[in-house]
DNA sequence: ACAATGTCTACTATATCACTAGGGTTAGTG
DNA sequence: CACTAACCCTAGTGATATAGTAGACATTGT
């Protein structure tokens, strides 16, 4: 049941981005800097994000990343799926990558039927949750705090 | 996002053993032959199981497994847990294997915050359902084939 | 005694993960 | 035009986890 860090990385850099309110580009050393994230291995993360159509990228000097699509259209779950694979926990009730297993019956199987019903326990919020979501929760918090702090 | 072989096979087993009317044992080779495990990988997974009190056995001729507790106490949570370790996606969201992550304030951090969604998700689930209800809900079905069938 | 069962530990092949390395391409700048 | 700053792409690598296999040992009923 574990996000690789993989997605945990390439989550974290995309909720930055729809952060940075949108449209300006910004560099991998930046977000790699800001989220403690290796060089390298971001690259090809936001690489992948960018051949799955879920960022763009300006080259060159003064190149970077940006969404592809305004943040609240984007949702976690089309990212994790992207970057791990399949979110249900057994492929007999994946949608991405349905497989049969050996069971006789699907429909008579305890197990499939327990972990459908954690598959879209999962899928739900994964895919109610936008970039814009996940950002927005955080600023908040983090307002919240500062005003605190002001008094 | 995934349970692994042994994660299956044990709730497959154990499941199995919840359908089979209580009290009577079962023995290793029969488990493995009707869910289809190798044998001696289902040896490992039963006696992890058993180590974690979820199981008991009586040895030599006759012997068997037999479920520790009625199976409308033991839930799928608890079987995960033992053999696939922590239900959460990442460690900062864990209840059993809680783990700080490097982000500077764990409450501003939005994708923390959206695991932690996660993580309730399939704990809601996975602790809510037991071994008895995964076992009524395949025989619910299995009856209703059955009896569209005999008409 | 012996056969059928569970108990326990060690080993192994393969795959996956989490990177690292390094060369290639594009686009501004002096 | 040269140079540099950025993204693009592929290959390699060490560590760890997964999915088993193997085999000796312990217990119990007949």
């Amino acid at each position: 049941m574990r996000l690789s860090k993989r997605g945990e990385y390439g989550l974290k850099a995309l909720i930055e981005l729809a952060a940075n309110d949108a449209e300006d580009v910004i560099r991998i050393r930046e977000l790699a800097e800001r989220e403690q994230i290796p060089l390298k291995f971001l690259e090809q993360i936001l690489l992948a994000l960018k051949n799955a159509g879920l960022l763009q990228s300006r080259r060159g000097v003064n190149g970077g990343y940006y969404l592809a699509r305004p943040a609240d259209e984007i949702t976690l779950g089309q990212v994790v799926r992207t970057l791990d694979g399949p979110v249900a926990p057994i492929r007999c009730v994946s949608q991405m990558a349905y497989e049969r297993c050996v069971c006789p019956d699907e429909n008579t199987c305890g197990l499939r039927l327990a972990m459908l019903d954690v598959r879209n326990a999962i899928a739900d919020v994964l895919d109610h949750t936008t970039l814009a979501d996940a950002a927005r929760r955080a600023n908040k918090r983090a307002r919240k705090m500062r005003s605190r702090a002001a008094r």
